[in-house]
DNA sequence: ACTCAATACTTGCGTACTCAATGTTCACCT
DNA sequence: AGGTGAACATTGAGTACGCAAGTATTGAGT
């Protein structure tokens, strides 16, 4: 049970703080930079909405809302599919490439900072090993930082 | 960054599965649940509502409004406190206490699965003891079932 | 006794979702 | 060709919060 109640209070904790930062100095929430983040390694900087929802973790009216929001500021057009009327990708603009690489510099150094500051290198990996089991993802390296 | 990412999506995954269980088979959240332990385990079942927020990690908006939820199904009640006029106390009910030990039932068999699932007895303590340096919080055993 | 800052709780408002419903399109089968 | 079920995206409605503002009370300092 100590690990459960660690997973809740630390994931409050981290995404609490790192949140109002995103926020505070970029207007993005953490679910918008994963977004930007995702698109900027995409093929063309483009995915179908259904995929990055199921990268994100949201639903498919939740990647909706969340998108809307990101083209109304610029960051993000939707596209058509020539192959499939169904399909809409989102794709990554310029102006959202860039605050998607001003927002990177504060926030990966926030995240480096609160992982370094209770844990060793070590520690650390040992951690990405374990919680990547949770959700049966592979772990992810340096998944943080746009190209 | 592999644990950030693995701290969002472990997280995630885990909270979906566990709080939809609770809903549909109890109609509690794993916020109302956590409060109605956290109640169960305080002197006379009774705390300050303030002391609930931040165990539960939550604003005195949110607690208000979690316990006007849990008043409204009889699980809590309001009391005054005789040498402060500014503190309520929530107090678990006894409908309330049947409620979390029926859910109890599933709620621990569930997080136990999915713990069992991915670690050994050696590693679960490994990610405990990792995970609780994120809230400076102390280890907290068997915390889940209600006394 | 008075003042002020801190504390406790509630309420209004806004945000970020999920669920369910809907319409269009596609893939597959007969 | 026609029918059916699934995939995709959007929208309406509801939920669970946090932030800000507000009220009442208390403790500390003068």
């Amino acid at each position: 049970m100590s690990a459960w109640v660690g997973l809740l209070r630390g994931h409050a904790a981290l995404t609490r703080a790192l949140n109002a930062d995103l926020v505070a100095d970029h207007g993005l929430t953490l679910n918008d930079y994963e977004v930007l983040l995702r698109l900027s390694r995409a093929p063309e900087r483009k995915m179908r909405r259904v995929d990055l929802a199921e990268q994100v973790l949201l639903t498919a009216s939740g990647i909706t809302r969340l998108l809307d929001g990101l083209q109304a500021s610029g960051y993000v057009d939707k596209a058509a599919c020539s192959s499939d009327a169904r399909v809409t990708y989102a794709v990554l603009t310029e102006a959202g490439l860039e605050k998607l690489r001003s927002a990177a510099v504060v926030h990966v150094a926030g995240i480096h900072a609160k992982f370094a500051e209770h844990y060793s290198d070590v520690e650390l990996a040992t951690l990405a090993e374990l919680l990547s089991r949770l959700d049966g993802s592979e772990p992810d390296g340096e998944a943080c930082k746009p190209e």
